[in-house]
DNA sequence: GTATCTTGTTCGTTTATCGAACTAAATCGC
DNA sequence: GCGATTTAGTTCGATAAACGAACAAGATAC
């Protein structure tokens, strides 16, 4: 029931069904490796003889390759066909306040090298550091001509369309055109995407976990407070790119004042530095906290620690922070009603708090029995959901449906 | 950058390319009517040919019909185009607590007869008395044949794809199909759904003001408070049929119980009760305000209508209902970040108290420039959003893009 | 050794876009 | 007044895709 848009469509050409099936099969592949043609045809409903040229066509191109044969109760043995992972690279950069990783790994999500290194501030120093390494990773790793492309996650606001971050408030960035400059460096293409909607899509894209689920809600948990809003299989960006901004809807009229200006966001209440707050008995105020908290030498992943270790003070304020999330996830439900709703973060290395508190928050608000059973599943910030995220910027073109109508 | 729904896709066949082209050539007829073949080819860039027997196959089912000769500075006068909705009728519903509307219109929204009667809440006796109207109706207008359909929009959470009512409080309903049984008394092919999502839907496909925003909310402000999330052109439904309840999220966490059980949701600062409650100097207290509100007699109506007299009382509380909207209008924005935000009501009767009011939270609490300048757009009552929504429920369909891929 | 079954390919048929040629109907220039 | 020009709409052959049936390849069952 899409409104086909009238100032902005793609008619069908002569070869639009077959870019369909081409796609539609790709994706079989993707997720029923191995599999054979004939298996294809019967999942597509569609002769084998379509199928043939189809992976004849993806053959040559190298995005699949043939397998080994597999035994069979009967009949001929079919060819099993995969997709080429292997051969297929990408570069994915995280950029962050305290530093920059940048990684090479295949389509499929496999590492092959991590770099890490101080972030600096300047674009144009950045940028030209970042030339360098990707440059030097791709030499070493003699990956040139098989890079699909970078892929760069970004603490702030982005059009991802033009590839400019508008304003990383973190990094200090105003309307950075960061794609032009890092493509113009090195020469392969270049994907860039705010943090947890880049997160979002590495859950669509690279995770087993989504399992088929088209509509999610990434909340994630870190500096700052965010969220990737997946509709359908499609990241909601909005109309000028700040759709997904639940940390900075307010939870209390009368909370601390946020970085972002407003009183009382949710972000306010969960980031990381509000935790680290809490644990140390501070007020809740991020703007005064921040300096304080650097002194004190306490991080998140401390008070996490803590919290595992049994320290009281800890568990209370992981605890909060939980029940602050529970009212962040409560609000997600009722906007949104989401199939399945991933927290990431720091804050999962304590679930055992987090959850039953957002539980907790979310039974008690709920319309319905159904809405209150949303499931909320965390992600550990060991899956390092950042970098897979950049890895999907280059991965989801690759295989995503052909725009039609 | 969709991706492809592996367990539930549609793969091309030999005529999708043609339903594809096809549907977009209806919609530029629709909003560029009256248009010729020529242009036609020119705005899908491609070839008169294909146009004309495109055209032919429209014809024949009688989707299109052709106008006059027009004039031109030069060359072979074309013939016009339009769409044929003069013939092609619908009926639609508006069930409310207080009364239910049923209109006999056509597809393009112009309303032909309208009756109104006192809502009984057995469903089975609702649904006679509803196919003894329809019935009655299509028999005197003499639109049996030419009847596309039945659209009926409902106060309460509705499952569109099953036509059932889960659960609509005001009247009292639990799990009543309403599609089946409405569809076996009358013949007709049925279509239900939640007043605020089709709303939305009728905002897309027969408003002017809608000029092609692809993304937007309805906020609807009655005697609930609920939005219709538009993004890319469709309507969000969510996973159990709840999404867009902005209107259950607190916005004090101290605020007055709401008939929903949870505690300051925006609902209970903003719905037509509130505003009267506001007006009466009563608390807020939706399930205790109820019974004095209806002894009172005092309607929303009545609250504008003295507000716009200049009644100072009236207009506090009217001013009081647009900051608190102003409120939940920020949220919506933050969580997102639409092209734009439609209120329907009949508190927009005060638009030029509401307005300000909206605005000036808007401008404080958006994140960006360009969020804060989102427009905000009134949808006066009398425009009938509701029936205009069930009208768009049949209408839709017809229009709406080709599912593929 | 033959029948059966499954995989994968080949090839003629059908249906769509594509593009060029053609017809229809108007104005313009002289 | 009449041919040149311009625009609209149709027709038709070329090409590309799905479709479907026939066929070849390679296995097991009896």
């Amino acid at each position: 029931m899409r409104k086909i848009d009238t100032r902005d469509f793609r008619r069908a050409t002569r070869s639009t069904s077959r870019q369909i099936n081409r796609q539609i099969l790709l994706n079989l592949v993707r997720e029923h490796q191995p599999i054979s043609r004939a298996d294809l045809a019967r999942r597509m409903t569609l002769g084998r003889g379509v199928v043939t040229t189809l992976v004849n066509e993806l053959l040559e191109e190298g995005v699949l390759y043939e397998g080994a044969l597999v035994e069979l109760p009967r009949g001929r043995r079919p060819k099993m066909l995969h997709v080429e992972t292997r051969d297929r690279l990408v570069v994915a950069i995280d950029l962050r306040f305290s530093r920059t990783d940048v990684l090479l790994a295949d389509l499929g999500g496999k590492q092959i090298a991590l770099e890490r290194f101080a972030t600096r501030f300047g674009p144009e120093e950045l940028l030209d550091e970042l030339a360098v390494r990707v440059r030097r990773l791709l030499r070493t790793h003699a990956a040139r001509g098989r890079c699909q492309g970078i892929g760069m996650v970004i603490p702030g606001m982005v059009d991802r369309a033009s590839g400019r971050v508008l304003n990383a408030p973190q990094l200090g960035w105003r309307d950075v055109q960061v794609r032009a400059g890092l493509a113009a460096r090195t020469g392969l293409a270049v994907h860039v995407e705010n943090a947890p909607a880049a997160c979002a899509l590495a859950h669509i894209w690279l995770s087993e976990r989504a399992n088929g689920i088209r509509d999610f809600v990434y909340l994630s948990v870190s500096d700052g407070v965010g969220t990737g809003v997946v509709v359908n299989g499609e990241v909601v960006r909005g109309h000028a790119h700040t759709a997904g901004e639940f940390g900075h809807i307010p939870i209390r009229a009368e909370g601390p004042i946020c970085l972002c200006g407003s009183q009382g966001c949710l972000e306010a209440y969960t980031s990381n530095l509000a935790t680290v707050a809490r644990y140390l008995g501070h007020e809740l105020s991020p703007a005064i906290a921040r300096e304080l908290l650097q002194q004190s030498g306490v991080t998140v992943d401390d008070v996490v620690r803590r919290a595992g270790e049994g320290d009281e003070r800890a568990r209370a304020a992981v605890a909060d922070t939980g029940r602050y999330l529970g009212i962040g996830v409560s609000m997600i439900v009722q906007a949104l009603n989401p199939a399945q709703i991933v927290v990431g973060g720091e804050i999962t290395g304590a679930w055992d708090l987090v959850e039953p508190a957002i539980r907790a928050e979310v039974a008690r608000r709920a319309l319905t029995p159904r809405a209150a059973e949303t499931p909320v599943i965390p992600e550990p910030a060991g899956h390092m959901p950042r970098l897979r995220g950049a890895i999907a910027l280059v991965a989801a073109p690759v295989y995503a449906a052909p725009q039609v109508g």
